[in-house]
DNA sequence: TAGATTGTTAATCGATTAACAATC
DNA sequence: TAGATTGTTAATCGATTAACAATC
């Protein structure tokens, strides 16, 4: 692996990072997740291999991840679990409030708009939209349903970058299309739908549906893998 | 790679696959759910080039992922969908019905519970659960909410396999601990919580605030990772 | 100092891609 | 036959693990 890789570079304790790769990301939020669990006044450090055990990774492998964000630890110490959470969360982009509009308010979105684990981590909602003429003008969480013409104006003056997709699977193209010339950066999309989105916006599905099936594959064929596995 | 590996045998069409990899069964979704899209009087053949264009991947990809559950294309012609997308069906065990029981009736349970998707793949709910007195006794979707006492008769009566887990994060361990306990297979878990299960237990968490950090990540160094995410 | 634990290197493992002979 | 497309092999790429010198 060659050292002086791209803008890659070591700068008294924080790294400026290339391009994580995509399952380190994952941990990150793991590792962030579990040192949010903590005792603050109780835990003055912790381990790889504290961390390692809790997650049911190799400690080795928290090690990489950590020192690929940052030469964070300590040797012969650990790490401090305020300092650690700090930079992840800043590598993660939690360090900030992120306004999310959501399309589609059906049940599913319902339960994302009174999650309270989003909020927690610093999104906010701050408008949703539904074609349906039913729909549009009810009042869910202090949000009141706007038509969909209504979301590129919108989209600017929230200066939303993220757009949560809860509308069903044959509309969600559209949808997303729209979200995108009206501005969107990131979009999260819950319907069991392959969208495709320019280069240059980022995309994450979860397809419930999709994690169900995994599920059964296991089951069936259980025993001839049975390791933990990442959530989604 | 040597031939004649563990179960792994050639057997006239379809393989005896021994555990794919977890990459690929989740291709193996994907493809199934374009191939159930497609007007089935209408279209007699697809290609890898086909299915690949489709999902966002290579042809070498999509190919390589259907050698292993089998030889179902023709050369110079392509795969039958009806063939293929029955065979994937039979890996992924989507040729039976999977009675489901749910812990935890919350707004994201209720989502779960009208969600058409699981019932089109043959997941069907037959009992749901929670500790609050005031939720026990209400019928959601024609299902009466059971208390926790009655898990385990239940899960043996039902014969249910897979169970899904919609409670606060802090009761989560507990409640696996439980449907373990009572012969459950397979975990679909959505709090976020990481959990420990014994090694014959399948478990595939969904943690959302997870997947909108993989997202803001990404929104943050967009440019430097702007590929087709893979769904969860 | 002795014990613990990091950050990093080298070795291993696994998954993706490219290329092409086989075959419809 | 000529064109198309599979299944498979070898090459590449990337991620995980093991080991250990550096250091608190």
């Amino acid at each position: 692996m060659s050292q002086q890789k791209g803008s890659q570079r070591k700068e008294d304790g924080i790294r400026s990072l290339a391009r994580l790769p995509r399952a380190t990301v994952l941990r990150l939020s793991w590792y962030l997740r579990y040192l949010q669990g903590l005792d603050k006044s109780q835990t003055e450090r912790v381990s790889s291999q504290e961390l390692a055990n809790a997650l049911g990774v190799s400690a080795a492998q928290v090690r990489k991840d950590l020192a690929a964000i940052g030469s964070l630890g300590q040797p012969g110490i650990g790490y401090r679990p305020d300092d650690l959470a700090k930079v992840i969360r800043s590598v993660l982009g939690l360090d900030r409030t992120w306004p999310v509009v959501l399309v589609g308010v059906g049940n599913l979105a319902r339960a994302l708009l009174r999650y309270a684990g989003f909020r927690q981590q610093g999104f906010h909602f701050v408008a949703i939209f539904d074609n349906d003429p039913s729909k549009v003008g009810q009042t869910i969480e202090n949000l009141r349903v706007l038509p969909m013409d209504q979301l590129a104006e919108t989209i600017q003056k929230t200066h939303a970058q993220l757009a949560i997709i809860s509308v069903p699977a044959d509309a969600a193209q559209k949808v997303a299309d729209q979200l995108v010339a009206s501005g969107i950066c990131g979009i999260l999309n819950f319907a069991p739908a392959v969208l495709h989105v320019p280069h240059h916006v980022s995309l994450v599905s979860v397809d419930l549906t999709v994690q169900l099936e995994q599920l059964t594959y296991l089951v069936l064929h259980k025993n001839q893998d049975a390791s933990q596995k990442p959530p989604g």
